[in-house]
DNA sequence: TGAACATATGAACATCTGTTCATATGTATT
DNA sequence: AATACATATGAACAGATGTTCATATGTTCA
């Protein structure tokens, strides 16, 4: 495999893995692998208070890596795209060995 | 494509993911990827002082993505498998979109 | 053995990060 | 409008992290 890029491009992907490298972010992730789901609803999954949940979130949605919708008062986040499955995915393989 | 893992394989991804979520150590990986390299040479290419590549090379070790050999005085480092190669590669794709 | 060189290590420090608490914002219902 | 509910946000705090400095360890060669 051949690999080519500058400087920059190595900062941006630290900062794309510094997403990845939160056990709190990386549950929510999984956990929205399944499907969409409401902030209290991952709050509960994960015996978390709201609020740490909804700072996460946003750290996720900021990184574009979340979506969210509004349906009343519910909101629902869920993967941005598929390269966060995947990159879950291979992180899952690598330390399944 | 299907998942399922179980809450503690979660927390060593995160785990695995922080050694690539910082910038130095990405780049000391990126610099890995093309050959081994001695301590001095990656502080140099990264202009970065000796103890400082040390230590994040200590860290890089203990996670098992880089290993080292003696030469003389001089230690190599190179990296551990193809998957840190993977994880890195996968993380450029998705930056550059 | 002593000097020179390469690397490792521990302590100290500043900065960053994640959580909590209190409260604000936004929505639905009465 | 008032209340209840879901989520977001800012401040504060504790703990983690990355770098530097000083120095230790380990190797080579004279």
């Amino acid at each position: 495999m051949k690999i080519n890029c500058d400087e920059n491009t190595l900062y941006d992907v630290a900062e794309l893995f510094k997403n990845f490298s939160d056990s709190t972010r990386i549950r929510i992730l999984y956990l929205l692998i399944d499907k969409e789901r409401s902030v209290s609803e991952i709050a509960e999954l994960l015996n978390m208070n709201q609020s740490a949940i909804s700072h996460q979130l946003r750290l996720l949605k900021n990184s574009k890596l979340v979506r969210n919708r509004r349906e009343g008062k519910t909101i629902y986040y869920s993967l941005a795209d598929d390269h966060v499955l995947n990159i879950i995915s291979q992180g899952i393989e690598h330390v399944n060995e």
